[in-house]
DNA sequence: TCGATATACTTAACGATGTTAAGTTAAAAT
DNA sequence: ATTTTAACTTAACATCGTTAAGTATATCGA
């Protein structure tokens, strides 16, 4: 009696198979830039099948920025095993995140820039998976306070700043490639670094 | 024979009513919701006169953005007449920077966020608006280490890094108005304090 | 002052967009 | 075997940026 579950099954492929299609035409050509008829050549249905598997483009969006933000997550929770030095966990984390927007940066716009003008009210909220980014960034930071690796600051500031730094650096150098930059790498961990010299006792 | 004059005149007299037209409305509605008709409407001309002034719809967007940019340069240039302590003028400049974003936000989205993606190899180029904007940073900077107030540091780098930090934070506030921020006034003094402590000997 | 030329602008059209409503086909349930 | 349901498609709407062709008006040379 496995009827209802493989045609369950099938058409959470076929949901895959469009939010798939969906994220190589955003990354590729942009969000504008795509249309829904572009899609629903690429999966060979028609470009109203699409809308019966998600609400509308915007929402499409929505479910692949889900992803990169699952995916941001991933790769910075792998960093936060080594518990020793919270200063340089933060400061992997921070190299982390930019080096995944330069590896993604289509992705990363779409999730920290195009993604807010289409979702308004987007506030990260409880649970969230953008919550949940954000909340590992406190954690590290709290910790670099409690050993007093950093001055008696607030954390929640303090979280938001480093954000910000990381945020600017990682959009600079993607929507101006063509500006002389110092060598990337040493552009990021300039910033990092300032930072967290900043933020010391 | 002021004829020629005055036709010139009055060409020159359209093409900012139409200029501000644009402006006006791709930061009310957001660059890719309106129409060259919409624009047209505003100024009262059929929608195809626009071509005769630009060239589509992303000279439009260049133009805008270059006017953005000097905007930003006079208000920053304000500041650069009290030469005693190039910390204080740095600091003044960078809250300045982030209040003019947040002042005409979809402005500065404009002309950093979405130009860039318009305009490919927009490298700020020699004598640009956008390089003079940047120099104006670069000078400050230099004072700063001249008179031993940073350490030594590579000029260009710094001027990149600091960038980041405010282009960084201006866009997280813009771009998510509902996150919970801490108060957008305590945040920004920390963005800029934080580096400028972080570059201090 | 008359006819030619150039300037400023408009009308009409093309192919493409997101989305909805109505229709079709095939499988499942009764 | 007939009805119901699910999955998908066709056709259409209003709107988009942009181009080509057309029109009207003002300027210029005679």
């Amino acid at each position: 009696m496995g009827v209802k579950e493989r045609r369950a099954r099938e058409k959470e492929q076929l949901r895959r198979r469009i939010l798939s299609a969906a994220r190589e035409l955003f990354v590729t050509e942009g969000y504008e830039s795509v249309s829904m008829r572009k899609i629903a050549d690429m999966i060979e249905y028609s470009p109203t099948t699409i809308y019966l598997y998600y609400k509308d483009k915007a929402d499409l969006l929505d479910s692949v920025c889900k992803e990169t933000l699952l995916h941001l997550l991933n790769t910075l929770d792998l960093l936060r095993k080594d518990k020793s030095d919270p200063v340089e966990t933060l400061r992997k984390s921070g190299k982390a995140y930019v080096e995944f927007g330069l590896k993604y940066p289509q992705d990363y716009k779409l999730t920290f820039v195009v993604r807010p003008q289409f979702q308004k009210g987007l506030g990260l909220q409880e649970g969230s998976v953008g919550e949940r980014v954000f909340s590992y960034l406190r954690t590290i930071v709290s910790e670099c306070i409690r050993q007093k690796k950093f001055r008696q600051v607030d954390v929640e500031t303090t979280g938001q700043v480093l954000w910000s730094a990381v945020h600017g650096v990682t959009l600079l150098l993607i929507d101006f490639p063509d500006f002389p930059w110092t060598e990337k790498e040493k552009l990021i961990d300039m910033v990092i670094h300032t930072m967290i010299e900043g933020l010391k006792p």
